[in-house]
DNA sequence: GGTGTGACAACAA
DNA sequence: TTTGTTGCCACAC
């Protein structure tokens, strides 16, 4: 009786996504704990409603390119948000080895600084 | 309940 | 790097 949608998961693990930092879809199905869904994410980003405030625009593809067309409205849009957070972004894609969002192992690393 | 579709991912060439 | 294929699962017909 999972009354909770898949697509409220996906929400709730999207907001958890710090600002400057990145992540794919896939990377989101599977914090959300629906593995191997990554399409379900896009599902949802559409049916979102805008006054939760989600980062979308922090969601990329599995290479770190922009989900949508590069000349399309949408693409613009996410490309400005993400340098107003500090993320490069070049011809459309983002060094995810630079950007992508490393959820706890990130702060793991942080507090052990060895 | 079959079929097509989709803000995807992994893999091959 | 780009393109084509296949796998994945929810949703609309």
């Amino acid at each position: 009786m999972n009354i909770v949608t898949s697509q409220e998961r996906i929400w709730q693990t999207t907001l958890l996504i710090p600002e400057g930092k990145v992540v794919s879809y896939g990377q989101i199905a599977d914090l959300a704990g629906l593995p191997g869904r990554a399409r379900m994410v896009g599902k949802a980003m559409r049916a979102a409603p805008k006054s939760m405030n989600l980062p979308w625009h922090r969601v990329l593809r599995s290479d770190g390119k922009i989900a949508f067309d590069k000349g399309s409205d949408s693409a613009k849009l996410q490309t400005g948000l993400l340098q107003e957070e500090g993320v490069v972004v070049n011809n459309n894609r983002v060094s995810l080895a630079q950007f992508q969002w490393q959820p706890d192992l990130n702060d793991m690393l942080f507090q052990l600084k060895f």
